[in-house]
DNA sequence: CGCGATTTGTGCACGCCTTCACAAGCGCCT
DNA sequence: AGGCGCTTGTGAAGGCGTGCACAAATCGCG
């Protein structure tokens, strides 16, 4: 906590990677932080104080600073944070200069809108495989990528050094599928599917589940409709008949 | 209270309050071990354990059994938890009897995939309903439903009293859209467009951002790869797997 | 050159969540 | 009937995360 070097590289400036170990909620902030950083480069701001930056990230501004102190002193007091200064050290942080590359197994429904997920580019990924165990598949061209089968899984991740793979299977295969990427030398997997994927202790896995958070949602609906609800006994929400029709 | 009641409404048979004021950390993984359930009473099972349980949802067994004592005691003691029993329950107190109406907006490359997704319909939602801005998506019929312009949706959802919304538009439109659903009266949104939505305090939101979740993985990749090149690295790192959330 | 305004960085207290460890309860077997 | 093994439910402890409040630091201005 001396001095601020500013125009170097960041993080590893003296060759020590100096890899601090941040708080997985932290860690799971960072990307927001960085998303409201470029918006906020985009309008030409040069700097922003602690509180400018809690608002556009939707978080508190003691929060933000204290998040922003476990990566270094990046602030000036009085000023604020230069923002490409700050843009620079979370994306090195978060590994994005390296411009990781990523597979996707399944181009179904899901796989299919991932594929041509615009904000995977935007953001330092590049999605240079797809994989399909289904024949009909194979073949498809998907924005500009080919897919796969699946048994070429091994061969391509070594050649494109791909570390993360993003499962979009049915929950069935889900687990073989994970077996595979992990064998191809996969050690990161960000999975769509329900269900519980088993995979070595050096492997990170992510899931994202989308009928789970409309699961936990409707449970804040039934809690607001009981709370109103409640006084007078049963009133709303008893009216929930089937109407599929229109 | 050694026989348990099949056919009666759980939650408040007895006069009950009924309605818990569950740990929001308990409510994150309620519809994790629904999913468990539903697979272990497909496979025969009556009853499970908390430790049978707990593996199946990737969960450490005391956590479980203290989630569920959230609930009320639906155990036996020597024996386990009742498999339906249990599935009612959770699905009581997530609201999922009800069977409530989504509506989506934004048919895009996302929110076609989602419209199409099995996953919320096998899991107690219907969407009835899709929305576009775009003149050329309307008229379009995805999965049985035409695609409606966004004007109309304070009417349909009056008539089918949508009380979720889901947002899968571009970033720009995002707040306007979930201004719209907030007026048309909406209570819940699931936001998948990146940035921060402002909502009225009587609404939750609930976001799901493919990126982030991409970059927390790229964070832990680059972690192990500053690791490996240290001696003596610990990596531990034998954590469950956890949904997106807050 | 010094002072006040401004903003960062952080010590501290509080609350939530997780995990351990164990008593209480239940069924089965003898 | 009684004991034994198994499983739940929970008290308690520890860790983590959050937010407050303030000292330290910097800039601009008179």
């Amino acid at each position: 906590m001396s001095q601020q070097r500013h125009g170097s590289t960041p993080g590893e400036a003296d060759g020590v990677p100096a890899f601090p170990d941040l708080p997985e909620a932290t860690i799971a902030r960072l990307p927001e932080y960085l998303r409201a950083l470029h918006h906020l480069a985009e309008t030409g701001a040069e700097t922003v104080s602690s509180e400018g930056l809690a608002a556009a990230a939707g978080v508190n501004s003691a929060k933000l600073r204290k998040d922003l102190s476990h990566l270094g002193s990046y602030g000036t007091r009085g000023v604020g944070y230069d923002v490409t200064l700050l843009v620079d050290q979370i994306e090195y942080i978060l590994g994005l200069d390296k411009n990781r590359a990523v597979c996707l197994v399944g181009v179904g429904n899901l796989g299919h809108a991932l594929a041509g997920y615009a904000g995977f580019a935007s953001r330092g990924f590049r999605v240079v495989a797809l994989f399909d165990a289904d024949p009909k598949k194979v073949g498809e061209r998907i924005n500009g990528l080919t897919v796969q089968h699946i048994d070429e899984l091994n061969r391509i991740a070594a050649e494109e050094s791909i570390a993360i793979g993003v499962i979009a299977t049915p929950p069935g295969t889900a687990q073989a599928v994970a077996d595979a990427l992990v064998a191809a030398g996969v050690t990161s997997i960000l999975n769509f599917a329900p269900g519980v994927l088993s995979v070595p202790p050096n492997v990170d896995v992510r899931k994202v589940d989308l009928a789970i958070e409309l699961q936990i949602l409707s449970f804040h609906e039934h809690r607001k409709a009981s709370l109103t609800a409640l006084p007078g006994g049963r009133t709303a929400e008893a009216d929930n008949q089937e109407a599929v029709g229109s």
